[in-house]
RNA sequence: GGGCGCUUAGCUCAGUGGCUAGAGCAUCCCGUUUACACCGGGGAGGUCAGGGGUUCGAAUCCCUUAGCGCCCACCA
């Protein structure tokens, strides 16, 4: 009899976690015979770089929760951990910290490789042992990399496939610049902010008949057209003739077009079209034939091609030039205040400047794949929820997701930075592109960019179970059982893979997707470094204990929603803890002379005690079985606490004193009862504490295979 | 501009047609001989954002108003 003072978590986890650690069962292959349907989920690879925050311990509470529970059903419970490499974030992490740049290593990509994966990995060692710390019963043993070799290799085999299917194509094209990052991004990497601009109304020249509306006057050096709708009557007498004008110190050919995407009524009606600098007017061009002339460069700043009067200034300078341009020669006719979003990186947050770049590799979602029954990308991720293939929790998430799947456009995977997979076997000369195991010829070059970091985390579910070889891994996990994340990467994350595994295996990569919110501070804040207000999930732990810190992550924490943490509510659960602590000792005490073969007599109401205990066993099975973590760790809570402390266990005391032995004996009996069921169930939610009252009762087998008491 | 959601006790939140609307924390009163003061017993505290409707019955379904929040978006 152990169970001592109050209780001291810090004696008792890192003792409990290698006694699971050691007994082999995280890992599905060494669990008994009874575990034979597999359940599994893969640990959302978090960057290699990170630490431990409040989401991540929220995540792994919640999955955690989710393996411990399957895994005392009897399932074969595989829970997989890994990390990404996060391309950009990891590169730039590790040059800002070393200071360096790029420059220094003089194109000697190998070695700066090298360097930045070593110092990914310390980091990752650190990160993967605080999840440790949370109890995560992960199978270590098949730790995965998005960077390792095996992940590499399914990275290859899925590029080279979905290029032969013609789902990949380059070319040039207007993409997304990071002018801060130096990279080009998707269009889920970008943000939004809205500012005050001035819409300037102006004509090119005098004698030039239709003017113009824009925020962005120094992008008008390189216009080719001025595009108006077809049924505007305003300038049907314009449309098709081509305009030589002397515009800022440039010759502009402006030719006029029509077409059905300008809104006669924002502005004169009539767009300058600049189909080097943004993305409309590039479709825009695209559809009507027109040239492009690139007047920005990647770093911002005008070039030649923007004429004499503004070449080498920022953008912001050359609007300024441009606009006393047009004021000297009484060119504009109007100017007013507008909203306007303007975009940033989300990574870097610097502006994105639309540009033209060669070699660009996209995914295309709106071409039928024949294999896949002449169905597109878009099809095939929109079918799997409209038919419930897949179900995302809470379900208005289903929503979410499908409208941003209608407006999905081609999605760019080149990126210009180091840290990352290479592009397969990609070859150029001049605007052409090859895909070739060797080189195709004399004039040929190696392209030279890396895969967007998702692109291999689309991977993810199928690409840890040993894809593209056929293993026994993928046949018994694939498709994973749950994947549960944030909602917050939703379109980044959870849509790639369904993307990738429809495609490459015809299948869901997951069956639920879990979606958690995000945990905020006390004042409603999000929890970021920049405010400081970050809560070290390790602190929290030493000072509570990871039993309560779990519990306190997932009460109150409904599916989807977000929630709010405080130090009164680790707090709150720690004193749970030392609860339970006490009342094992006091059924461990009054229950040391306990003969299981004794005659029990039972009374009426300690038998509709264990009744109401079936009872709980049952509705928190069917909680667990909706994902309805937070209300079953709850009803334990309450049930433990304010029945078996404050009722059960008060009126047995004098039933414990009874001198008939068979009224002792029942309710020693009970008392055990309730507490080894208590002790199950509540084992997802508080696995270090319950292992060890389990162990400490003399159990020789672990309460984390132990079966579910429902 | 399009879409989604939230508003329930002082605070954080549960509760998707049915007993008198719940929990945790906080608060107030009482209580220290042996499981636990990291405790026990008891109490106060809510026109479920406002209005309208459907229903035998509404926090829950529908409409509407207000406030707050999120996502998406190439009105230049």
């Amino acid at each position: 009899m152990e169970l001592l003072g109050p209780y001291d978590s810090k004696n008792v986890e890192d003792k409990i976690y290698k006694l699971w650690e050691d007994s082999g069962f995280f890992n599905p292959d060494n669990l008994p015979k009874r575990h034979r349907k597999p359940f599994s989920i893969v640990l959302p690879p978090p960057n290699v770089t990170g630490v431990l925050h409040m989401g991540s311990a929220l995540m792994v509470t919640v999955e955690d929760i989710m393996i411990r529970f399957e895994r005392m059903r009897g399932k074969k419970t595989l829970w997989i951990p890994g990390t990404d490499h996060a391309a950009i974030a990891t590169e730039t992490k590790f040059l800002k910290e070393k200071k360096l740049s790029r420059n220094d290593f003089n194109g000697k990509r190998e070695e700066f490789f090298k360097l930045v994966d070593q110092f990914a990995t310390e980091n990752r060692d650190v990160m993967l042992n605080q999840m440790r710390k949370m109890g995560a019963s992960l199978d270590w043993s098949r730790l995965a990399y998005t960077l390792d070799e095996k992940r590499t290799k399914a990275v290859k085999g899925a590029f080279l496939r979905m290029h032969s299917a013609g789902l990949i194509y380059a070319g040039e094209r207007v993409i997304n610049w990071d002018t801060k990052g130096q990279t080009t991004v998707s269009d889920v990497e970008i943000d939004h902010e809205t500012q005050k601009a001035t819409l300037y109304t102006f004509k090119y020249s005098k004698d030039f008949p239709i003017a113009i509306a824009t925020t962005r006057p120094e992008t008008k050096v390189g216009d080719t057209a001025v595009a108006v709708n077809p049924s505007d009557e305003r300038y049907q007498q314009y449309i098709g003739q081509t305009f030589n004008v002397e515009f800022a110190g440039v010759t502009l050919n402006i030719k006029v077009i029509a077409d059905k995407e300008v809104d006669p009524a924002f502005g004169t009606g009539a767009l300058g079209v600049t189909p080097a600098h943004s993305l409309i007017d590039a479709d825009m061009a695209m559809r009507n034939n027109l040239p492009s002339i690139q007047v920005i460069n990647e770093f911002g700043k005008m070039n030649d091609k923007a004429g004499a009067l503004v070449a080498g200034k920022k953008t912001l300078e050359a609007r300024e030039i441009i606009v006393n341009y047009l004021k000297e020669h009484n060119l504009i006719e109007k100017e007013e205040i507008i909203d306007q979003n303007i975009a940033k990186s989300s990574r870097s947050g610097g502006i994105i400047e639309p540009l033209p770049k060669r070699h660009q590799f996209f995914i295309n979602v709106n071409k039928p794949i024949k294999e896949r029954g002449n169905k597109t990308l878009k099809e095939l991720m929109r079918e799997v929820i409209v038919k419930k293939k897949i179900d995302i929790l809470p379900e208005r998430f289903e929503k979410i997701y499908l409208n941003w799947v209608e407006n999905l456009r081609d999605w760019n995977i080149s990126r210009q930075i180091w840290y990352g997979h290479a592009i397969p076997d990609a070859w150029y000369k001049g605007e052409e592109v090859k895909i070739s195991a060797e080189k195709p010829g004399e004039d040929w070059q190696r392209i030279e960019d890396t895969l967007d970091t998702w692109f291999s985390s689309g991977l993810w579910t199928f690409s840890t179970l040993g894809w593209p070889e056929k293993t026994a891994d993928l046949k018994m996990f694939h498709p994973t059982s749950v994947v549960e994340s944030g909602y917050d990467i939703l379109t980044f994350w959870i849509s790639r893979m369904i993307l990738m595994s429809q495609f490459l295996l015809g299948d869901v990569p997951f069956k639920t997707v879990y979606l958690h919110g995000l945990v905020r501070d006390e004042q409603n804040r999000k929890i970021s470094k920049s405010l400081g207000n970050n809560i070290d999930p390790l602190d929290m732990i030493s000072q509570y204990g990871a039993d309560a810190v779990r519990m306190a992550m997932i009460i109150g924490t409904s599916v989807g929603n977000d929630s709010k943490i405080s130090q009164e509510k680790f707090k709150a659960y720690k004193n749970f803890a030392n609860k339970i602590w006490n009342a094992s000792k006091f059924v461990q005490m009054n229950t040391q002379d306990f003969d299981p073969k004794a005659k029990i007599k039972l009374s009426a109401d300690q038998k509709k005690n264990l009744k109401e205990l079936e009872k709980l066993a049952k509705e928190t099975t069917k909680l667990m079985d909706g994902f309805k973590f937070y209300i079953a760790g709850e009803n334990m809570y309450h049930y433990f606490w304010h029945t078996f402390c404050d009722k059960i266990i008060e009126e047995s005391k004098s039933a414990l004193a009874s001198p008939e032995p068979s009224v002792k004996a029942g309710t020693q009996y009970m008392l055990l009862e309730i507490l080894s069921t208590s002790l199950k169930l509540m084992h997802p939610f508080m696995p270090f504490i319950t292992e060890e009252i389990w162990q400490q009762m003399g159990n020789k087998s672990l309460l984390m295979i132990e079966e579910w008491p429902a």
